[in-house]
DNA sequence: GCCATATTGGTCAAATATTGTCCAAAAGTA
DNA sequence: TACTTTTGGACAATATTTGACCAATATGGC
């Protein structure tokens, strides 16, 4: 069967849509003006990118943002999950508390 | 029907061993040996416990550590998303991620 | 190999966030 | 009122994260 990976992480994702391009470090950091090797530090999961630094990106290689930034998301989602090396169920526990969460102190 | 509410806050869930055991923030506090406001913080989650603290809070209580442990770790997530007013179905892709993560530097 | 360019990696000060303590204010109880 | 419990604010201490800088290491032509 076809290996179907959808769920790269925020950097390789983030790596694919640079080379996809065939733009270098150097060049993608600099259009969007942030130091070369905070970018490859993003791309290699060793830095977490700012909401700015997300916006940044998604304007450049043109993608949705929003789509970006939940792409972080989940991986800061998975890293904290394999730090603690906790149980995925915890995630389906996750979800519950959010659904109660909006219902009790709705929005806020 | 019946609520059924196994999804209550970190805090919260606190909150309950301690009233349904008639205790005081103060008497608790002492026997952790941490401050009571600390403690009252935690209880309406504006401190996050430290695993120290969730640890002592398990033995006063006698509760597993780990189902504490886990369920403090459920509600950042769930606060988390919350926070970034993220989808719900976020936390498939993180569990998707986990599963890749796991597989591709096995362990680390 | 040599040169140019690309990427990685380490260090570090500055910025930012979090913790726990102290104490005062408010709420609850008799 | 007097006493106990809980809440809330302020703040120093601590911890974490960031971004910048620069050196070291790849990579790719030629």
């Amino acid at each position: 069967m076809a290996t179907i990976r959808k769920t790269k992480s925020f950097g390789e994702h983030l790596r694919h849509l640079r080379e996809e391009a065939s733009l270098t470090l150097k060049f993608v950091s600099e259009q969007i003006s942030i130091d070369t090797s905070l970018l490859a530090k993003i791309e290699r999961n060793e830095r977490q990118p700012t909401k700015q630094i997300i916006k940044q990106v998604a304007d450049f290689f043109k993608v949705d943002e929003k789509e970006l930034q939940n792409d972080f998301l989940s991986d800061v989602i998975a890293y904290k999950i394999l730090d603690e090396d906790a149980d995925l169920s915890i995630l389906k526990v996750a979800e519950e508390k959010v659904k109660y969460l909006k219902t009790v102190h709705n929005g806020k």
